[in-house]
DNA sequence: AACCGCTACAACCGCTTCATA
DNA sequence: GTATGAAGCGGTTGTAGCGGT
């Protein structure tokens, strides 16, 4: 381990908080043109005043086109339990035995309702592990696999998303379509976040690349009704 | 309508691990 | 073997949205 501590990027001169939907096309665009090699790099080189480090979480918690959204199946909540059991807190590891899902998601998951669950869980087996002896105990176990009666989670409907969804109107909208993404600036009035408007015309992207890739995304990340996804595959097809 | 508390989840922070010179 | 920089990881925080009062 190296002496003392390089700062990851210079704070003063980064953005935080939200991503705006302009920075997530820059990113995007940015990574599908020129891969990621090096998250350090990588924000200077994309036009983005954020650190590499959010850049890559933005990436793989969000944009990367495998991400599979949308609510936790009780067999995926039962696939995390489980594997809590095995592996304990480490989420990278679980999140590899479930494609399309992020350590990220996964810890928020545990900690927002399988944890509760668990303890609820814990709660009935002590009850009724001492009120009864005719009750067959469970013990080290943490689950019912038969369980599904978790509440549900909400739609992955945050304003993010809906901002993933106003640039996606956007873009559908022939008559807008930007002409390149050195115009992207602009669609923050979608978003009504950015507050740092920069100006900073990064290399050129080829409008019909990015439209391919952005079609791509939205189908990948589920962001369609199926009419609209049928749609966009035909579309995505023929680009 | 306004306030408050709670929930969910995106994003940040700092430590650890890995790669390499 | 050591120093260093970059990436990965897990804990924590911030905040939007929602329901209850």
């Amino acid at each position: 381990m190296g002496k003392g501590r390089t700062a990851c990027c210079d704070k003063s001169k980064v953005k935080k908080g939200p991503w705006t939907t302009s920075e997530d096309l820059k990113l995007i665009s940015f990574i599908q043109k020129h891969g990621h090699g090096n998250w350090r790099a990588l924000p200077k080189q994309a036009g983005l005043l954020r650190c590499g480090k959010s850049c890559r979480l933005r990436w793989i918690n969000y944009l990367r086109p495998d991400v599979k959204r949308g609510n936790f199946t009780p067999q995926e909540e039962d696939t995390i339990i489980n594997l809590h059991r095995a592996f304990g807190n480490r989420w990278s590891k679980i999140a590899s035995h479930l494609p399309g899902r992020t350590d990220n998601e996964i810890k928020n998951v545990w900690n927002t309702h399988l944890k509760k669950r668990i303890v609820v869980m814990k709660k009935e087996e002590y009850n009724s592990s001492s009120s009864s002896t005719s009750t067959s105990s469970h013990q080290g176990q943490y689950m019912d696999n038969n369980s599904t009666t978790l509440e549900s989670f909400s739609p992955t409907s945050s304003k993010a998303n809906d901002q993933v969804m106003d640039f996606w109107e956007y873009m559908l909208d022939t008559s807008s379509t930007p002409t390149s993404i050195n115009n992207l600036d602009h669609l923050d009035s979608y978003s009504n976040l950015d507050t740092t408007s920069e100006h900073h015309p990064q290399q050129l992207v080829d409008e019909f690349e990015c439209q391919k890739w952005l079609t791509y995304l939205e189908i990948e990340l589920g962001l369609t009704t199926n009419n609209q996804q049928e749609d966009h595959q035909n579309n995505f097809m023929q680009l």
